[in-house]
DNA sequence: TGGTTGAGAGAGCAGTGCTCTCTGTTCGTG
DNA sequence: CACGAACAGAGAGCACTGCTCTCTCAACCA
């Protein structure tokens, strides 16, 4: 199992998540294809435990980041986070379009397995928010929330513990989003060949945007 | 060729990208796989049709919406493009995955064809920015800009004729990422199942405050 | 009328996911 | 120690894909 983790990861180094081939992964294991059968239930099931195997690669190298700059202020802390998801996005561009690109065709992530690993990376976000907070150095974010807006968040704060004001919460998720954009937007190239010269600099202008927008 | 691109695009309403078949195309159009090929060179061809076809159409329904909400301010023009942007995705994710998920495997944009259509989007956001600057409605943000950054927003506005400061420059540029990123993060189902009861509220008040760190 | 062009058909190659059947080995237990 | 069960892998085969090559047939034009 270790190995056909192994190989499908080194596959996905130099092919698109769509290329993705158990039979050469096969292949690279020195198995017939039907062999692999025996381990991974489906295309989908070597699919997912390459997310799950992604998910946990990215949200170390975050966290680690973000330990890191633990001395730096809440938007050092961000745009720490933030260059280091560029950084492996950049490194490992077939393994972030598998968490954040295009879902691949008719599969629908099980829950369970995907959903934990997947937080890890929005949860550190929004942690350096709350921690801002708990600091007092979290500047309240108000204004007019619609009730449904209001009550998502509150249940997000119940779930996850979070004191910060609904509002900041709101633009956290925002900051999320849009940071996977930026990203995906860079990895991609959909900013244009050559309009960004030095794009690691634009990024960390954009989340000290967004980051001032969300309370910091 | 009309038919040719009529059809893709159906295939498009049922299937991802990655799934799109050229072969199921010749059967839906009733001829053979290789007849097709007389008239497209490549299924990557066929793939520059439907990015350029996907393009127009949502560069045609966000201006709409925009020129809809003309009279309203320039925020509510903000949201009304990207609620627009939004509803189209929701409407034809597939091709909202050809504009902007990951690249088709070994795709790339041949860029004269699909840049300019590729810039409709783009350009209406800034456009509202700039309407915005040049009836005095536009709060200059200001603060340090890199070097790198500031060279690259003043190339932007020459080459477009804008004259809103090089900062609400490149806050817009963020806002567009951060909408897609918005946009793709609902159509792609990455906010979670059950996390936003609401998502096109939270929408609207994700932009509300991109908006207003572009200087809105 | 004869030659050229275009449109499409058909076969074929290499690759894919996946299933089914078959062989060989290993291992636990009576 | 022997026997049956569990396991690991091989091989063939089906339906599908992109793409190329050759061939036929009809239309059109000088």
């Amino acid at each position: 199992m270790r190995d056909i983790v192994r190989i499908g990861r080194e596959q996905l180094a130099t092919s698109t998540p769509a290329e993705l081939s158990l039979r050469a992964v096969a292949r690279e294991l020195g198995l017939v294809s039907s062999a692999v059968y025996r381990y991974v239930k489906d295309r989908d099931a070597l699919l997912t435990l390459l997310i799950v195997d992604a998910y946990d690669e990215l949200g170390e190298e975050v966290e680690a980041a973000v330990a890191a700059a633990s001395r730096r202020a809440p938007v050092g802390q961000l745009q720490a986070a933030v260059q280091a998801m560029r950084t492996w996005a950049l490194r490992e561009p077939s393994r972030f379009a598998l968490l954040y690109g295009t879902p691949v065709p008719g599969y629908a992530a099980p829950g369970d397995t995907t959903n934990q690993p997947g937080t890890r990376v929005v949860l550190a976000l929004a942690g350096i928010l709350e921690s801002a907070h708990l600091a007092g150095r979290l500047r309240e974010v108000d204004g007019p929330v619609p009730r449904s807006v209001r009550a998502d968040m509150d249940a997000i704060r119940t779930e996850y513990g979070f004191t910060m004001p609904a509002l900041n919460l709101a633009r956290g998720m925002g900051l999320w989003s849009a940071v996977v954009g930026a990203v995906a937007f860079d990895v991609f190239g959909q900013y244009g060949p050559g309009t960004l010269s030095d794009p690691a600099a634009f990024l960390d202008l954009h989340v000290a945007g967004l980051a001032e927008a969300a309370g910091l």
